[in-house]
RNA sequence: GGGGGUGUAGCUCAGUGGUAGAGCAUCUGCCUUUUAAGCAGGUGGCCGAUGGUUCGAUCCCAUCCACCCUCACCA
């Protein structure tokens, strides 16, 4: 008899294979933890789950049914639960969700298990479970079908639990360092805060295109402005560009200002934050990401971007001229065809040469302003802005600056991207009307951070590709 | 977009120019402390899609589709 079949034997006997509910008194791991006095009890337990395994003996069966803790094993018998009912369970399979009240005992092989005294049919399943010892192995169908990814493949459940508690412990971290969670238009009219091509839709009533945010930095900084001094957003970002196993087109990003900071508060914001997700949940500061150990306690490695180049190259760069500078780049086998500017071409450098070496954390400080459009220049040092990356494990994580605020400097460096846009950069900022109004009513100076947050979870979770980082990664549809 | 790989039973995977195999799952028996339960016997496949070569293609060739890896692109 198959599942359908079964299905209509249990409604012909009038039960309904789909209740709405059953009083559970236990989860599998409270009888684990507090067996020893459940053990010693006369009242039943009443636990629920889905059946995960099933060894049956014809008139006595063993099973583990699993629920959002963990599994426990569960004994049934026919002369104890009467042969009708007995027979009753023959028409679960593994996959259906069951309802089970027994009392506790411990197996010939010291096994933690529920004798059930009475079961019933909470949800019948009519598709059979990938295969029990090796899990769901296709990376496709793991994608597609989250769901028996999560059933059956218990560490990707672990991945994702601590997905959710890394971003508890951001909130708990920045809420009490008195920073302010807010919320802006995923829907924007002008696209802006970083380069990248927006997702493009349409909104009907008002008959004018809307882009997808593809960063909430400029929103952010109108609150800045309006006088709430510390805020912060995690939100989704959407970038139409190429995926790879660092980049999904929407994606979790955390943004954060902070009024009357500059760049160098925003790092030791970093290192602390790091470090408190580190020991919340580790209960260390040192951290394992494939072979490497990272050592996240402060202070973490600063070295300045042109330091950094020559560090690892061997050469001088900061007071080189473009052409110099591009002919370096065509010698480490660098595009550095003349329609690429300046900016884009040092910034191939540094990832080809530096990147790969930045293992432990590292701040890399001061970019050329060229790269930098939204980052105050340097208060000392000419042609540089006052910016930090932050890496780890040779993946880029952290972004910041000491905020540009002279609204007459931004208004420069908007028409600097309106030329690039020109030039054919279609990455290349949009000239915001709206937000330039903004900051010439004034805006204080500011410091201001954005942190991938799938980066960052795949740090901590020893993931190398954003797709397990991400429950339902952007796929083709099936045709 | 370039290069490489994969696609065979519900799942994990073998395999061959002559119409297909294992383990698990499933079905039928037997089995009241098993745990990758066991024993016996079954069911299950457009061999990713479309063309071509061939007497004959799941296998060789071409194109396409999906996924993976990698490069390019990408704050």
């Amino acid at each position: 008899m198959h599942r359908r079949e079964k299905l209509k034997a249990l409604q012909e006997k009038k039960i309904n294979p789909y209740p709405c509910f059953f009083k559970r008194t236990y989860t599998s791991k409270e009888i684990c933890d507090s067996f020893e006095k459940l053990e010693t009890e006369t009242t039943p337990v009443s636990v629920c789950g889905r059946i995960i395994s099933l060894r049956s003996h014809g008139k006595s069966a063993f099973f583990h049914i699993l629920d959002g803790d963990g599994k426990i094993q569960v004994y049934l018998k026919s002369d104890e639960v009467g042969e009708e009912k007995y027979k009753l369970f023959e028409l679960f399979d593994i996959g259906d969700f069951i309802g089970v009240t027994g009392k506790v005992f411990k197996t010939r092989t010291g096994e933690k298990t529920v004798r059930s005294e009475d079961f019933q049919l909470l949800s019948k399943s009519l598709h059979p479970l990938p295969e029990k010892w090796h899990g769901l192995q296709d990376k496709e169908l793991r994608y597609r079908q989250r769901y028996l990814d999560l059933i059956t493949n218990p560490e990707v459940k672990e991945t994702f639990i601590l997905r959710t508690r890394i971003l508890s412990c951001i909130r708990k971290f920045l809420d009490s360092q008195g920073f302010l969670e807010v919320e802006t238009p995923v829907l924007q009219p002008v696209y802006g805060g970083a380069f990248a091509r927006p997702f493009i839709t349409h909104h009907n009533a008002l008959d004018i295109d809307l882009y997808l945010r593809i960063a909430d930095e400029l929103y952010l900084k109108r609150l800045i402005i309006g006088g709430l001094e510390k805020v912060y957003e995690v939100c989704k970002d959407f970038r139409n560009e190429g995926m790879d196993k660092n980049h999904n087109p929407e994606f979790t990003m955390l943004e954060l200002y902070q009024a009357y900071a500059d760049y160098s508060d925003i790092m030791e914001l970093c290192e602390k934050l790091f470090n408190f997700i580190a020991l919340e949940l580790f209960n260390t500061n040192k951290i394992r990401f494939q072979d490497e150990e990272i050592d996240l306690s402060p202070l973490w490695r600063r070295i300045s971007f042109w330091e950094s180049i020559e560090k690892y190259t061997g050469v001088d760069l900061s007071r080189a001229e473009e052409k110099k500078i591009r002919e370096f780049a065509q010698d480490l086998g660098l595009k550095s065809d003349p329609t690429i500017r300046i900016g884009k071409i040092i910034e191939s450098i540094f990832e080809a040469k530096v990147q790969p070496n930045l293992i432990q954390p590292t701040f890399i400080l001061d970019y050329p302003v060229e790269m930098s459009p939204f980052a105050k220049k340097h208060r000392e040092k000419e042609g540089l802005t006052e910016r930090f990356e932050g890496f780890i494990a040779g993946a880029e994580l952290m972004n910041a600056f000491s905020e540009l605020n002279d609204p007459l400097d931004q208004r420069e460096r908007f028409e600097q991207q309106a030329k690039f846009k020109q030039m054919g950069d279609e990455e290349a900022q949009v000239l915001d009307e709206d937000f330039l109004k903004a900051m010439e009513y004034g805006m204080p100076p500011t410091g201001g951070l954005g942190i991938g947050i799938d980066r960052l979870v795949m740090l901590f979770t020893n993931s190398t590709s954003i797709r397990d980082v991400i429950f339902f990664p952007q796929m083709k549809p099936e045709s």
